[in-house]
RNA sequence: GGGCGGGUAGCUCAGUUGGGAGAGCACCGGCCUUACAAGCCGGGGGUCACAGGUUCGAGCCCUGUUCCGCCUACCA
């Protein structure tokens, strides 16, 4: 005999069945399996990772689809791995060495990187063992680093290939700069925040009168790197200058007035400085009127020696300062104003940005984005919620070129050679020993690294091999779905899209689809620094990993974000522990069961038994639609009624009976409760693996694990509509009995005699022949049934659809309360009668509303008149029994 | 500046073709009914942000307003 305790212990039953499905290398795809593959690439977390919430969110999806299609057959491939994340480790592998009182710089290049890899050596496995501990079904064999070997090689093959055509390309260009990391970030690794700053009015002299301009700026330092003032040629206040030469106050240093029609005349004073070697716009102004780009800082943020002796050194927002003052003292400050704009920080570390001249690699985007949004213009690849694809057209049309140098040691070295000797630089994809044009041996590696989302762009074919031409790249790609928060469509999505149809000639994934990021309750994205972070790992220590997965799953609404509320982790907790005392119930009536899950399609059935297996084949088919659609709060809705509300609330109630005999009846009813069991757990497994594995593995089924059994399908031959109704109207019976006894505040042990009067044959039909279940769950003694039955005066009575429910109260009524009871019920039939009345006696409604909807109306409105007389009556008597 | 998402019960959220609004938690009343008190039974609670419009009929479709959040952008 099986028993189990009486409530569900998490703790010790996870770590078995991660262990056991491990051991069965149930996790592992095999390429050369003949049946239809569906794949699945992780988003790899960053080595520095720890799981946080959006991680066990973004995985339990991934590992609810892989189970569900294991489940059903399919060679189901989860792609493990984790990302270098360039600029994240490196600073934290600085930190360490700042802790020890050194820095990157001391210590040189290569032992840098040496002590990176040490680093990712010791802590690198973090996440991974976190996410086997979330159950993750992941391939592990497979795991890939997107600086081994292999990914390597294709970052190279990439690289060099984009180079040869054409589409990589260096050169100096104003790029976001981050002073503190100091290396250059592409526009997407720069967060605009709105904040409250300065406009400060300058006065400009002219060199050869007295007269002066004013321009406006929120950035004054950067007016030791001005070579020239604009100012629009329409604009006709300058129309005086034109062709003038200024005086740049504090170097002097001579500039020219300009023209041009970008500057806006609105703005400011209608006259723009110009800092080309510290501006975007500057530069390009720079550019079309052939002016000198000044550098006057240094890659720290530090002013160099052509922002003058003065300031030479000072950090550029000490150096703000300073500058303002001694404007102000020789008169060139006009005034400062508030003005609240956008400003740039760096996405790793919060430095401001600084806009900064530099030499840099990039990649021409237009060519590759014009493929990629065909590929979701045409269908070949499916976003979900399809409203993302807006988003996704509008960037990918407004592409600029990306940024993909950095200047930091972590990360992929760039595959070029400088030649000292002739200034060649080689691209190739092996390292060189002489140059191609001067044949010079004399060759320096270019010493920037790639930007670290270029090698994870290049992620759903380098884990299966590429370049080489694999059997599981074969078998794998394109992948079936890409799974991901909308935090990273522009910087992983796009650019997988973009470099899949580039270099494999189709798309990465059939199917994206983008999850809703989880805040906190206040709806704030959850942060260390605000500390509101729900911590997983200790949810899952709490309430078990089930509870949290199902909870996230629940919350998986197709919206933008999720307020996640801990009350709910602890609600579905506690169905884990309902789901557990249902099978310990079936399990402790099983002693004497000789038979398994299976269903005896010839046993004798009763109309319980017909519902129940009719409302599991509901649920199974609503379970399936809503996983194939990405519904995963729909399925958990779907999951967690059936379980609860159907197959405990009624159907395990409804079983006691039949079970309390050793019979035929007995063995059907074990019969079905096991095998509704079974599919319940099937059903569920993707959602709450460990749990069902445990009880379906003390269930008589001879298989080797529930993660490979197979997910059940929808059987119309299961589906009894006309048991469903009459399983209904028994419900109805129950529900009104239980209703009076609550409202009248009736003893709940009391056992009461019921009478239902009806004219309708079907009903007492139904009513006659589930009488069992009606005097077992209403503690009903005895149930009369028929079209003539006379209602005794001292009663509480409701009228049920099509009959009367009667329940003598001789000698324990309470008048009043049946008054409120049956006042508060006439009260809504009348609101609802009012209602009906409006609606049908509009001649448009009747005129053209389907018939149908006037049908259904029209009956609705005829058995509430009758219901609402017949109450009427109740009441009188009542009344008359008050006086 | 442009775009997107959201405003539904006290709280957190569902609501897939338009036919009188649901769940969990919280609340109220009653129960240790031998699977489960992390439970069982019953109950109260909503002008679906606001204003128009389309329609016989709108939480859902259209227009406008407003509040919250996010993304994006070269007005110094």
């Amino acid at each position: 005999m099986i028993q189990l305790d009486k409530q569900y212990e998490p703790g010790e039953v996870e770590k078995r069945w991660g262990r056991f499905w491990e051991e069965k290398k149930f996790f592992h795809a095999d390429e050369t399996r003949k049946s239809p593959a569906f794949s699945i690439v992780i988003p790899p977390p960053n080595i520095t990772g720890r799981l946080h919430i959006g991680h066990a969110f973004n995985n339990t999806l991934q590992d609810i689809l892989a189970r569900w299609k294991r489940m059903q057959g399919f060679n189901v491939l989860w792609q493990p791995g984790t990302d270098h994340a360039g600029i994240a480790t490196q600073n934290v592998v600085e930190r360490q060495l700042d802790k020890e009182g050194t820095t990157r710089q001391k210590l040189g290049r290569e032992p840098f990187v040496e002590r990176v890899w040490e680093w990712k050596e010791e802590f690198g496995g973090t996440i991974n063992k976190q996410l086997q501990t979330l159950g993750c079904s992941l391939d592990w064999e497979r795991d890939r680093f997107t600086m081994d070997e292999g990914l390597s090689k294709a970052v190279r093959e990439v690289f060099v290939t984009l180079y040869e055509e054409g589409l990589i390309y260096k050169g100096d260009y104003i790029i976001n700069w981050c002073p503190r990391c100091r290396t250059a970030l592409s526009d997407l690794e720069v967060e605009h925040q709105e904040e409250q700053g300065h406009l400060y009015h300058l006065k400009y002299p002219f060199k050869e009168s007295k007269d002066f301009l004013i321009i406006a700026t929120t950035r004054p330092e950067t007016m030791l790197g001005d070579t020239a003032v604009a100012v629009n040629p329409k604009d006709e206040r300058y129309h005086q200058f034109k062709g003038a030469t200024l005086v740049l106050p504090v170097l002097n240093r001579e500039i020219p007035l300009i023209e041009d029609s970008y500057v806006d005349t609105t703005f400011g004073t209608g006259a723009l400085k110009v800092t080309p070697a510290h501006d975007p716009n500057d530069f390009e102004l720079g550019k079309r009127h052939q002016l000198e780009t000044i550098n006057i800082m240094h890659p720290d943020g530090a002013m160099n020696s052509l922002a003058s002796p003065a300031y030479e050194g000072l950090d550029r927002f000490e150096c703000r300062k300073k500058l303002v003052g001694d404007l102000k003292d020789s008169g060139v400050l006009v005034k400062i104003e508030d003005l609240s704009h956008s400003v740039g920080h760096c996405y790793r570390c919060r430095t401001v940005v600084e806009p900064y001249l530099s030499k840099q690699w990039f990649v021409k985007a237009k060519p590759l984005a014009e493929p990629a949004m065909q590929a979701v213009r045409d269908g070949s690849i499916k976003i979900v919620p399809k409203f993302w694809e807006n988003t996704y057209f509008e960037w990918m049309e407004n592409i600029r070129d990306w940024c993909i140098s950095r200047q930091i040691w972590w990360g992929h070295q760039i595959p070029a050679w400088n030649c000292q000797a002739c200034g060649e630089i080689i691209v190739v994809r092996e390292t060189p020993d002489s140059c191609s044009a001067c044949s010079s041996k004399n060759l320096i590696q270019e010493t920037d690294v790639l930007d670290t989302w270029f090698s994870s762009a290049l992620w759903p074919f380098s884990t299966l091999g590429w370049p080489e031409k694999t059997e599981s790249l074969q078998c794998f790609y394109p992948t079936s779905v890409l799974c991901t928060g909308f935090d990273i469509l522009f910087f992983w999505v796009a650019r997988m899209i973009m470099m899949g149809i580039k270099f494999m000639g189709e798309v990465p994934f059939r199917d994206v689809y983008i999850h809703a990021l989880i805040r906190d309750s206040e709806g704030q994205k959850m942060s260390k620094t605000k500390g509101n972070v729900i911590d997983p790992l200790e949810v899952m220590e709490q309430y078990g990993t089930d509870a949290l997965r199902f909870t996230l799953a629940a919350f998986a609404a197709q919206g933008r974000d999720i307020k996640l509320a801990e009350d709910r982790i602890e609600g579905y907790r506690n169905f884990c522990n309902k789901l557990w005392n249902a099978s310990r119930f079936v399990l402790m009536n099983l002693d004497d069961y000789k038979g398994s899950c299976i269903l005896d399609e010839k046993a004798n059935l009763s109309t319980a038994d017909r519902w129940i297996l009719s409302r599991l084949n509901r649920a199974t088919k609503e379970v399936n639609e809503s996983l194939e659609a990405f519904r995963f709060n729909d399925v958990a809705l779907t999951i967690y009624k059936f379980i609860w509300n159907e197959y405990c609330d009624w159907y395990i109630e409804l079983a006691k009976s039949k079970l309390s005999n050793p019979g035929p009846e007995r063995v059907a009813v074990q019969n079905v409760l096991i095998h509704v069991l079974d599919s319940a757990l099937k059903l569920l497994h993707p959602l709450m693996p460990f749990i069902t594995e445990e009880i379906w593995q003390k269930l008589p089924q001879n298989g080797e694990s529930i993660m490979v059994s197979a997910f059940p399908e929808f059987r119309e031959s299961h589906l009894n509509e006309f048991v469903e109704k009459e399983m209904e109207l028994v419900m109805e019976v129950i529900t009104g009995v239980r209703n009076i006894r609550g409202e009248m505040n009736l003893n709940p042990g009391l056992k009461l005699n019921v009478l239902v009067k009806t004219q309708n044959d079907e009903i007492q039909k139904t009513l006659q022949g589930q009488s069992l279940y009606i005097k077992e769950l209403a503690r009903v003694e005895q149930l009369e049934v028929g079209p003539d039955i006379e209602k005794p005066n001292v009663s509480a009575s409701s009228v049920l659809g099509g009959m009367d429910l009667i329940i003598p109260l001789e000698g324990i009524m309470d008048f009043q309360e049946e008054r409120n009871r049956v006042e508060k019920e006439l009260k809504k039939i009348e609101k609802d009668l009012i209602f009906l009345d409006k609606k049908l006696s509009n001649p448009n409604f009747v005129k053209k509303a389907p018939a149908e909807v006037i049908e259904k109306d029209e009956q609705r409105k005829a058995s509430l008149s009758e219901k609402q007389v017949k109450l009427q009556i109740h009441l009188k008597t009542i009344e008359q029994a008050l006086c």
